[in-house]
DNA sequence: ATGAAAGCGCTAACAA
DNA sequence: TTGTTAGCGCTTTCAT
């Protein structure tokens, strides 16, 4: 029952297999593989000497010798702990396990040099292709990995500088709905809380909120606050605004970690207490009555995992950009209870 | 700038870079491999080489030559959408990174079948270790991974059936801290909602309570739940204990799924409004002051990733079952605000 | 339907 | 310090 040196018996090889069956190596690896012209009986003597040995194929030298890649797609994101991303994750299992295809996560850190390195792990690894969360501005260093072949789909934020399929929600119409929601609510004092400035999702957010507000007589352009990345920083930035003078009546949280930070700030700190927005919608949201504007995670990650899909399928084929939808989800105070 | 099938150049392979510095292939090897024996001059040439080529060495092959295991270690979890996990594997992550090591996560799926599976894959892949939270009572299966010669370390619910490292939390203390927190605050009908009957941590958290609860005039085995799994289970039964005849003044969720059921029920029916207490730490419960029993989820990850690493330096050490403590964090109502 | 030989890209011995 | 010769375990020609 040890672990120690001694009883770590060497994995049995297809040689081994093949002699117990008294067959070739060839006819062994054709017998294990599925492959036709094998007898029934050579067959079925294959399969019970590799059961016997408890045979298992050494995928990397099957790998290495057919010169196949891995039946696993690779997903690059800058934070599994975000739930967001980790929804994301498993849309995309969801969508390629059916397919034989096993998922293969990866963590960039949000750092660039980081997405470089754990790109180029995953076609190490011969990954068939490569879904990102790019937390870079510029894309161009993804054509490296389709230069090994490996076509890569950009999920969330879109290809910019390469040519590649795209999977993105429509942010600058959630933008509108989130302002929207808060002028009909009678609201003339907006706060914008968002993430790193050079972010698409964050711009387009924005781009749609001024698309609204800069119609109507609100003020917002001073109460804009940018790269609050973390929660603490959204946090910090939700204190200073409740200290102005004359603060918000409402604060939009342009992503989950940002509303996270938001409604702790206004938790430890029940002053002033403004209308709160989210963008994406953590699953708290609800418990806390929070109305939020968001896309469907489920169906970004799967359509996604389909067009690296249809890609390996047909290389020629057109490249997408697929806008999904956005929409509000309106919800009213509750008070929930603890103890 | 397209990926037509054409201008998929073929990697370039150690022979190139080679030819190229003018040099043996095993001379290039050592060069690439920042092995000693190789002069300045010629290492420089080979780097050069290399890197004009844009060459990157194939791992399969590598590893598959050698005899040697990837540089990574594997993890395996039941739902890497449960935020439990995605902090265990950050943490894990964290850990193992400086060492040089990658995280390779697997999906169980919660599935004893899937669990098998994915540990067999880690094994394919050649991971160094495995560290998993099983989704099984008994944990004899590990030993195939074992005697492959790759150590296993469990993590939250402990080894069974099979020597083996493990960290687990101390769920007894556990439940006798959320038990004489509720009893000090004069609770007397206590509700529990537990997961699977089987799971060892339900099973001790709940023994814990019964260490304190027992010895009380307290009703609570009556409002006792089990099997409540997933949210939707959590908030059924939450709802039916709610509209009992003589419902429970305090509800103790089991976990941090179940905790979010419990409050989803509560916000939906407010007619009474029990006192919650969860088990684990969701970051929300800060928000909707939430007290909790929880545990350092960071210093699991950390601990159990501490062990892997160290049987890899010492196959013959002693096996260790480590137990970390759980604190009680109480927290008394606030009450946020949406809009 | 089966087998023999060659080789995937690399590293480990052993020379030189 | 460098090169040569074998393989790692498997899949592919190409025979048979």
């Amino acid at each position: 029952m040890s672990t120690a040196p001694g009883d770590m018996a060497p994995r049995p090889t297809l040689t081994q297999v093949a002699a117990r069956a008294g067959v070739s190596l060839k006819t062994a690896s054709r017998a294990l593989a599925g492959e036709s012209y094998v007898s029934a009986k050579t067959l079925a003597s294959v399969l019970a000497a590799a059961a016997e040995l408890d045979y298992r194929r050494n995928t990397a030298a099957s790998l290495l010798a057919s010169g196949r890649l891995a039946d696993s797609i690779g997903l690059i994101t800058g934070d599994f702990t975000n739930p967001f991303y980790s929804a994301l994750a498993q849309a995309v299992e969801d969508e390629i396990r059916p397919q034989g295809m096993h998922l293969s996560v990866a963590n960039s850190r949000e750092s660039a040099e980081q997405e470089q390195r754990v790109s180029h792990d995953l076609a190490d690894r011969q990954v068939k292709a490569v879904i990102t969360v790019s937390a870079t501005a510029d894309h161009a260093g993804y054509a490296q990995l389709q230069a090994r072949g490996i076509p890569v789909v950009f999920v969330d934020r879109r290809a910019e500088n390469v040519d590649a399929d795209s999977v993105v929600f429509d942010n600058r119409e959630g933008g509108r709905l989130a302002a929207r929601h808060l002028i009909d609510g009678g609201h003339r004092r907006i706060a914008f809380i968002g993430d790193y400035a050079w972010l698409p999702t964050y711009r387009q957010r924005l781009a749609g909120m001024g698309d609204v507000l800069d119609e109507t007589d609100a003020e917002w352009r001073d109460l804009l606050r940018t790269d609050a990345h973390d929660v603490a920083s959204a946090r910090a930035c939700t204190i200073e605004l409740l200290t102005l003078a004359d603060p918000p009546t409402a604060v939009v949280a342009g992503n989950n970690r940002i509303l996270l930070g938001v409604m702790e700030a206004i938790t430890e700190s029940p002053r002033s207490s403004p209308a709160v927005l989210g963008f994406d919608e953590p699953e708290w949201a609800r418990v806390l009555g929070i109305s939020v504007v968001t896309g469907d995670v489920e169906a970004l990650g799967r359509r996604a995992a389909q067009l690296a899909l249809a890609r390996l399928g047909d290389r020629a084929r057109e490249f997408e950009n697929v806008v999904l939808p956005m929409r509000l989800i309106s919800r009213t105070s509750t008070s929930p209870v603890r103890g």
